[in-house]
DNA sequence: ATAAAATCAGTAATGGTTCCTATTTTGGAA
DNA sequence: TTCCAAAATAGGAACCATTACTGATTTTAT
């Protein structure tokens, strides 16, 4: 259970620290397969989930397609385009939404929530303009 | 395109209807293979696709397992009990949490939002009492 | 140095969902 | 009614993201 130093993990890290997009496993396999040509596609999800839960980085379950990973733990929002596919960081204070609920009848333990806004993109707004795919 | 009536998509809507919880594609299929002993999970998932595109029923990707489909299609938002994987309608107002993001300095097309809340159910609360599993 | 624990690469297995094909059902028109 | 094209079906293969298993390798405390 101790967590032992690994070089795999530790550029796993970094490579997300240094992403302003939220990759996914998929994303970051293939960006670590250039620093190390044989890492495993479960390496990558075994370090995704650990730092996950050790809260180092934000596992994102945006619906449609794989699970993405965010470096900024911070609460925040996100949005997902409906057309490219594309996941950005959503300008909304994480607490304007989360707030209104704390003395409503409900009897199960509330631990969080789950909140993410969809749409098209401002990139794919432009670009369907003159009638291109 | 034109929409032609079957049994089964028949049997599948009144049986969603009947249903308090959420159920999975699997549960849907269970159920109507005591209707349909031949019955596929294609037919299944095609219809509850299909259902949900006409605004009959909502699909709920709720992260975890499978997608759960809710034949109530008011704004709602829904609780996952993280322990046992209930989906319960959530008693808060849904435009109390959706109204706030008129007038934020976004520059794509806002389509909707998705919120849910996770934590541990009333019933799951009660349960861990006294030690058992 | 060494040995236990953690991690690894490689691969098989899983679960949920979609896709494909040949057959059957539906609904409008002859 | 009967005929026909469109839509829907059952069954099963394929797909994708993820997890589980295995025996070899790396890390780290002694």
């Amino acid at each position: 259970m101790a967590t032992k130093y690994s070089r795999q993990r530790e550029q796993i890290k970094a490579y997300l620290y240094s992403c302003k997009d939220h990759p996914t496993a998929d994303n970051v396999y293939s960006a670590m397969r250039r620093q190390f040509p044989n890492i495993s596609l479960g390496t990558v999800y075994r370090n995704l989930t650990l730092l996950a839960r050790q809260g180092e980085i934000t596992k994102l379950s945006l619906g449609d397609g794989g699970d993405r990973f965010d470096y900024d733990t911070s609460p925040h929002y996100h949005f997902v385009c409906r057309q490219c596919g594309s996941v950005t960081d959503f300008p909304l204070a994480a607490d304007e939404l989360s707030s209104s609920f704390t003395n409503l009848s409900f009897d199960g333990k509330i631990e969080g929530q789950v909140t993410y806004f969809y749409g098209i993109c401002a990139s794919c707004l432009h670009n369907a303009g003159p009638g291109e795919k």
